[in-house]
DNA sequence: CTGAAAGCGCTAACAG
DNA sequence: CTGTTAGCGCTTTCAG
C-alpha cells in the first residue's frame, strides 16, 4: 500500500537518490530533474514516510513537551505559543502531562525519549525532584526548561523574573498606603513558588506574613476563609498566582468583604479570566508569547549545534493595575 | 551510539527474533530465555528504538489530536483527559492547533498523517469547511470526532447533547418565572454553536431573541453593552458558553446591573472559572472525563479492527444551578 | 550532478 | 519454542 520514493523515481526517470535529494529540497540537483521529480510526486500523490526518514536520518522533527497540567490555562497558553512557533518550522509537538508528580514526569520523559524527539521543552514540576528526569533527558537531547526550573541545574531556562514581578506588586501596594500585606502562595515545591515567596519576603522585609498552600482556587478560598477568621484583615492580600487570587476574591465576595475598599487583592500571571473577575484583578502579566518564542529560538540554537548555547533568560514581567488593587 | 537489540540478543545468547519477542512481551518464549533477555536489556541499559519498530510494524502508538485552540480551557481539559486515558495504554499524543482556520486544520491533519499516527481525534473547527480535512484523514486512519462534528459526515463522534442541555437551562429559567429570554451565542460556524442555537430556539419557541458573535469573552462584553443600550433588559441572558457568560457578567457588573436580581445569566460548559464568578455562574456541565474516556474507548474499537464500529454517542449534560441564574 | 549500494534497528514470515 | 532471512522506506556515503 502506498506509493514510495521508488515509484516517484521510476516515473521521473531518475534514481531514488536523486529523487530523495529533489524532494528534500537539497541543492545539487539539476533544475530539470528536480522538476521531473516534483511533478512525478504530485501526479502519484506521493506521501513521504517520515518514519522511514527518521530512522535513517536520526531526526524526527518532533519536539517533546512536558507540562504539569495542560488544563491549567497558564500552561495551556504556553503550549499554544510554543506550538505556533514550531509549526513555522515544520516541527510537531509531542505533549505529555506530569500531573505534578515527579514519578509520572520521569515516565513521560522516558516515553518521549523513546520516541526519539529531537529536543525537549520541559516545565519541571518540582524544584528538586524533577532533577533526575531532567538530567536523563539532557544526557540525550537538547533540553530547555520553560517557566519553571530545577535548582542548581546548569542547563538552559527561559521564564519570567518572578522576584522582579513580586517586587513591583509590593511597591505598588505600599505606594497606595497599604502597609499590612499578607502573601497567599504555594509551598515552594516548584521554582516559581519559591521565587515569588522570596520576592515577597525581600520586598516586604522582616516579619512578612505568609500563608502557603498550592496554586489552586480551592486553596485561595480556604486562605480567604482563614484570613477572615483571624478577625482583622490586612490591607492587601498578595497572591502567588491568579487562580489563588480568584479563589480569594470569591470567598471575600461571599462574605461581603469589599475589594479594594476593605482589602486589596493581587494576582500573578494575568490569565484570561483575571480581567473578568469582580473586581477586575490587578496582576503581573507574563509575556508568554515572548517566552515561548525565546524558548523555540534557543532550541534552534541547540539543534544547530551551537554547543555552549545553554543559558538562562529571565524576561521582565509587567504590572497590570486593575480595580482589585 | 546506542545499544541495539542485537547487543541484547548476543548478551542473552539468543537470536534477535527471540529477543524481540521477549522484549515486546509476546508469549511463545521459554521463561528462562525471557528472563535472560530482560536481564541483558537491563544490564546494557537498552532503549528500544521505536522509530525502527514503527517502520517495520506500521504502527506508531501515537494518536494525533487536532483542536481549535488549546488555550481555551474547555479544549485543554478535554486534551488532558484524552492524554491521561492514552497514557494508560502506552500511547502518546501528537497535538496540533487549528486556530479555528480550516486551512490550518487541513495542513495540520496532513502533518499528522505524514507522521503516521495510528488514529486521529479531531475537534473539527467548522461545521462544513472541516469536511475536506476530515475525509482525507478518515481515508487513511480511524478518526473520532470529539465535541464538535462536521455536518453530514458519517464517521464516529462523541460529545455532549447540546440541545438537551439548552433545553434544561431554558426550562429552569422559565420555571423561575423568567419569560423574556435572550440568547447570546456564537454564529453557527461550528456544530455546537449550531446545536445550542437550535436548542434555544426550540425550547423558547417562535420569536426567540438571539444575538450572535463568537465564543469569546470580548463578544460577551460587547453583547452585554448592546443589551444595556436597548433600554429594557430581558429576564434572562442565556449564553452559548461560559466564556461569553463571564464577559456578559463583567459588563453588567461594570454598569451596576445586579445579577440575578435585575437579570439572570447562564453559561454552558462549566469551566473551572464558572464557579468563581461573582455571582457564581449557573451553567451546564459537560462530563468531559466521560467524553474523553468514550472517545478513547471508541478508538480502541476502531484500532482492533471492529469495522462497523463507527457511531455517535451523545452524553447527557447536567444543569449546575448557582447564584447567577 | 547522478546512481548504486549499504544500511538505520526492528519485526514478521517462514522454516526448523 | 527458536533462528534465519528478508525487508519496512528512506537517506547517505562513495564512486563515477
Amino acid at each position: 500500500m502506498g506509493v514510495t520514493i521508488h515509484d516517484v523515481a521510476a516515473r521521473a526517470g531518475v534514481s531514488v537518490a536523486t529523487a530523495s535529494r529533489a524532494l528534500s529540497g537539497q541543492r545539487g540537483v539539476r533544475a530539470e530533474n528536480r522538476e521531473k521529480v516534483l511533478a512525478a510526486a504530485r501526479e502519484l500523490d506521493y506521501e513521504p514516510n517520515v518514519v522511514a526518514a527518521s530512522l535513517r536520518s536520526r531526526t524526527t522533527h518532533t519536539i517533546g513537551m512536558v507540562v504539569p497540567r495542560i488544563g491549567n490555562p497558564f500552561f495551556a497558553t504556553l503550549v499554544e505559543s510554543v506550538e505556533k512557533q514550531l509549526q513555522d518550522g515544520q516541527r510537531s509537538l509531542l505533549l505529555a502531562n506530569s500531573h505534578y508528580e515527579p514519578e509520572t514526569e520521569q515516565r513521560q520523559v522516558r516515553a518521549l525519549l523513546d520516541r526519539r524527539v529531537d529536543a525537549l521543552i520541559m516545565i519541571p514540576c518540582h524544584r528538586e525532584r524533577s532533577g533526575e528526569a531532567l538530567a536523563a533527558a539532557a544526557a540525550r537531547v537538547p533540553v530547555i526548561q520553560l517557566d519553571l526550573r530545577v535548582d542548581g541545574f546548569a542547563g538552559s531556562w527561559v521564564g519570567v523574573d518572578n522576584e522582579a514581578g513580586m517586587s513591583q506588586v509590593v511597591r505598588h501596594l505600599l505606594g497606595l498606603g497599604a502597609n499590612r500585606l499578607v502573601f497567599v502562595g504555594s509551598r515552594p515545591t516548584d521554582s516559581s513558588a519559591q521565587a515569588r515567596l522570596d520576592g515577597f519576603r525581600r520586598a516586604v522585609g522582616d516579619g512578612a506574613d505568609v500563608l502557603l498552600g498550592d496554586f489552586s482556587k480551592e486553596w485561595g478560598q480556604q486562605a480567604g476563609e482563614r484570613l477572615l477568621a483571624q478577625g482583622s484583615l490586612p490591607d492587601g492580600i498578595v497572591c502567588g498566582n491568579d487562580t489563588i487570587a480568584l479563589g480569594v476574591l470569591s470567598e471575600l465576595a461571599r462574605r461581603g468583604v469589599r475589594v479594594p475598599e476593605d482589602v486589596r487583592v493581587t494576582g500573578f500571571d494575568d490569565i484570561p479570566y483575571a480581567e473578568l473577575a469582580q473586581p477586575a484583578l490587578t496582576t503581573v502579566r507574563q509575556p508568554q508569547e515572548q517566552i515561548a518564542a525565546e524558548a523555540v529560538r534557543m532550541l534552534g540554537a541547540h539543534l544547530t549545534g551551537a554547543e555552549g548555547a545553554s543559558r538562562s533568560v529571565a524576561i521582565a514581567p509587567e504590572l497590570v493595575v486593575r480595580a482589585s488593587g
